[in-house]
DNA sequence: ATGAAAGCGCTAACAC
DNA sequence: GTGTTAGCGCTTTCAT
């Protein structure tokens, strides 16, 4: 059984000819209930599926699109792939998945294995800006591109929203003298959520006094774990943190525990993902959750839209967060 | 441009018919060093990249595989995948990635959308069993599928002797009634987990009496955080548990807690994956590291030689484990 | 060493 | 409402 039962073959069982089994398969009219009914039945009785490389040679369009990530092992990628794999997958197509490890040559070389397979369209959270090739929508998800210029579709999460309620609830829970841990260095996102600080920071009349900044190469646990003991040890003094990621929480947890101070009881924080790790680290890590459901559901009516060439309204989707609330921002006991 | 160049126009360029462009690309034989060069001088320069879709249709194969897995979200599967579609790539292979939310139907239906797009290969991590179809070549990872017969090609990792180790490891630092908390009718590796438990337990001459069995329903984090409490409300009282996930050790973890039951003081504990949970909680939970990259190395080569009809050695390869120790399993202080 | 020609399985004019 | 026909861009005999 080296090759299936063809439309020819169907057509002929059925007493039709191939353009009308094809005509049925793609419902595009003109034909007659009766024969619709017949043709059905013998794709159903021998259990047909079309050449999808046949169809996509005639069409130059395939039924599948490339899903283009740094590092699916993160957890918000991982979900958020999960869910445009559902969401796709009942809109009739299949995922190519790259990881590009936030190497940009190799984010480059799977967008031309992708071209080359004519995939459908492309979501991508990269680094590049693919100007629109052979047709193929591009959307642009999670995060901005360098050199972003606003005529592309984004769909990206509210970063700075994120960056402003994580740290109001720090402030609303007491803190006095409030900390940042970032890695503005890595992308637009880590930025956005800084400047979700700093408004936060603003809108209490603190200023450059009252708070402070801890870098970080990268958004690796081990870096923020030295990143924040490095900081106590150079005398940096805070009782509340804000961290840009999950992972970065963590780490700093660690950090922050490894130098005897306890959370919440010394210090409040805050993570950023609402991912398992925030659940299962102390009591829990006060955390923002992104929408990933609504990104994704924006991104593939976007998607749809640009088949049938009809142009969304906006070319960038900001999709509001919210803050999931636990012990590591417990008020703390008076003291 | 809506269509980039083909082999035709290259032709014409260098001067040479579609077949020479073609051998040249394929690397087939049968023409001149110049001819070559000029080809892939012309290639280069148009940045030519050949149509998949007509590719695959002409040669009823494509250059993609499929990867089909209950859930992109459980890091144990993101891991595996993420090698996988590396390793591939580095091959030529893109990858088609499938979530089944453990759906049977579902399964069958990726499958099916896979062969209609004639994926190359698929590698499979699921319950059904397909039996060679169209020639693509399946290859089933991770877990045995239902009905296992041993005349498929199986990687699995030794979870025997994960389990094994993990109990061997609580005897050995010194609990005295170890308990087991495992999902026996999620999987095939959850028993397997179990029989490496009472492998352990056999070989210290204990009997029934002197562990207990708590089961969960599933893996997820809250169902093991009840099993646990109830298993303790019921009068179980145990000083090692030994968890078949990280998931759950996550969740027992939580439980323990609950009842004022301390890890690792009162009670030693063990997860399974070495997921990154494994790494934040508490102190760190003790787990058993599945080695993914002979996994999928195994997987990549398997597959590699079934498309050159080269019979690989085995049908059923067991990867060893290795046991990551944390402070989940401290010695106790004495008391 | 190279080219001509046929055809993979499908779709989309175009005819009737 | 249905069939005929002509390719989509490639690979692969078969000639030469």
């Amino acid at each position: 059984m080296l090759n299936s039962i063809n439309m020819k073959e169907i057509a002929m069982l059925a007493g039709v000819s191939a353009s009308t089994v094809s005509r049925v398969l793609n419902k595009n009219g003109r034909y007659s209930a009766e024969t619709e009914a017949r043709v059905l039945e013998i794709i159903r009785k021998y259990d047909y599926t079309p050449n999808m490389s046949a169809k996509g040679l005639r069409t130059s369009r395939n039924s599948f699109v490339g899903i283009i990530v740094p590092d699916i092992t993160n957890s918000h990628f991982a979900s958020l792939v999960l869910e445009l794999e559902k969401a796709m997958f009942e809109e009739g197509y299949s995922c190519m998945i790259c990881n590009t490890n936030e190497n940009a040559l190799l984010e480059d070389r799977h967008v031309k294995a992708l071209m080359a397979q004519n995939a459908r369209g492309i979501f991508i959270t990269g680094t590049h800006i693919y100007e629109k090739t052979k047709n193929i929508p591009f959307i642009y998800l999670d995060r901005r591109p360098r050199g972003y210029h606003g005529n592309i579709f984004m769909i990206e999460s509210d970063n700075t929203m994120g960056g402003y309620l994580a740290t109001k609830e720090l402030l609303d829970m007491g803190c006095k003298h409030p900390a940042i841990l970032s890695a503005p260095n890595v992308d637009y996102n880590q930025r956005a959520r800084f400047e979700g600080f700093k408004k936060a920071i603003r809108e209490r009349g603190m200023t450059r006094g009252d708070y402070d900044i801890i870098d970080a190469e990268d958004t690796l646990m081990s870096t923020s774990e030295k990143a924040v003991m490095d900081a106590i040890s150079d005398g940096v003094r805070f009782d509340g943190l804000m961290c840009t990621t999950d992972t970065m929480s963590a780490g700093a947890n660690v950090g922050l525990r490894k130098c005897g101070i306890s959370v919440p009881d010394d210090v409040l924080l805050t993570g950023y993902d609402d991912s398992p790790i925030a659940e299962v680290v102390g009591s829990g890590i006060t955390s923002v959750r992104q929408n990933l459901s609504a990104m994704v559901n924006t991104a593939v009516s976007i998607f749809l839209s640009m088949l049938e060439e009809k142009a969304p309204e906006q070319m960038l989707y900001s999709i509001p967060v919210t803050l999931v609330k636990r012990d590591s921002t417990q008020k703390r006991s008076m003291k």
